[in-house]
DNA sequence: CCGTTCATGTAAGGCGTTACATGATTCC
DNA sequence: GGAATCATGTAACGCCTTACATGAACGG
């Protein structure tokens, strides 16, 4: 999975803009994925070229001028492959977790700030999950499995806010 | 956090291969990094070329030669400065989050055959997850934080086992 | 006999990030 | 007056992965 394959499946259900699609990497899939300008709009230009999707420049009053991005047959089918494809393994990576297991080579007031800045950090993700089911919910706009989906990463965040509280008061006490 | 600070951590201990390195990667932290050989043996040769460590070859009998690296007086200093850096925040990426939202574009066994493989999956990462937990708490080897490192890991696994049990069943009985 | 473990390395390529560049408008 | 939003793009660089290359020994 890649930029690429991620936006074919955000075209296939209606046109977007690089900056839209940005928009909908910070909210919906922020929890497993993530794509910044500098990849996005390189990727739509080389899809284009491919003939995957096609252009539309909209001229707009008092705002740049924005490229709409509509999927065409050949990208339906890249799309194809992809979902066809072997799924990878996810990844994970912490630098928190890291400097948690060398945390022997810090002070121990060093490590409980670390923990609650994340700590502050993934209630404010957990929140932002539960308003985005909320949203959803209320539009009904949701199928069974992006549920599914959004229930993995508040029952995740969840998860790690309850043993991150945990081991900052066992830290304390120590 | 790149895998020269984690290589400089690792030696803060004690000195290493690259053979050996790796293997600590795939079992401790197989969580929250992960790094190939592809990765280690050029990084440990440009570590040596900074004068971070030093290279001391070992012959052996009936085995290759093992190149073990010990960490010097510039290589802790540069641990130090690694620790003092801010912290990056954490990046998950998942492929099958991902097809799960596009999961209304493929038939709903296809969908079910996911998700019970990323359970086994989970089950046998969950299963190692403890062993090692186990392990590490009868040498008394590990550290407070260490302790909380695996336990983060241990509780997000669970979760990930559990909800993905409870999906399983909510999409064979809809 | 065949797979695994031990052990080190290189080369090419993929994929991504950050920083830079531009510039009008709107809200406080 | 200054920050945020809207909007698109480029260039340099970082970091990692996969595949290839080599080869002995040991266990089943």
């Amino acid at each position: 999975m890649n930029a690429q394959d991620v936006i074919l499946g955000m075209l296939q259900k209606r046109s977007y803009s690089g900056y839209e699609l940005k928009h909908y990497f910070e909210s919906v899939f922020s929890f497993f994925f993530d794509a910044s300008f500098g990849t996005i709009y390189p990727t739509l230009s080389r899809m284009e070229q491919l003939g995957y999707i096609t252009k539309e420049s909209i001229q707009q009053d008092n705002r740049p001028n924005k490229n709409i991005y509509t999927i065409t047959d050949r990208g339906q089918e890249q799309f194809r492959l992809y979902l066809s494809s072997g799924i990878e393994k996810q990844t994970f990576r912490s630098d928190l977790l890291m400097r948690l297991y060398f945390g022997e080579f810090v002070e121990r007031d060093v490590v409980i700030k670390w923990l609650q800045d994340e700590l502050q950090e993934r209630e404010k993700k957990l929140a932002q999950l539960e308003a985005d089911k909320f949203c959803n919910e209320a539009d009904k706009n949701m199928t069974a499995t992006q549920r599914i989906c959004i229930q993995i990463g508040i029952e995740s965040s969840r998860t790690m806010v309850r043993v991150l509280s945990e081991s900052i008061t066992s830290l304390e006490n120590l």
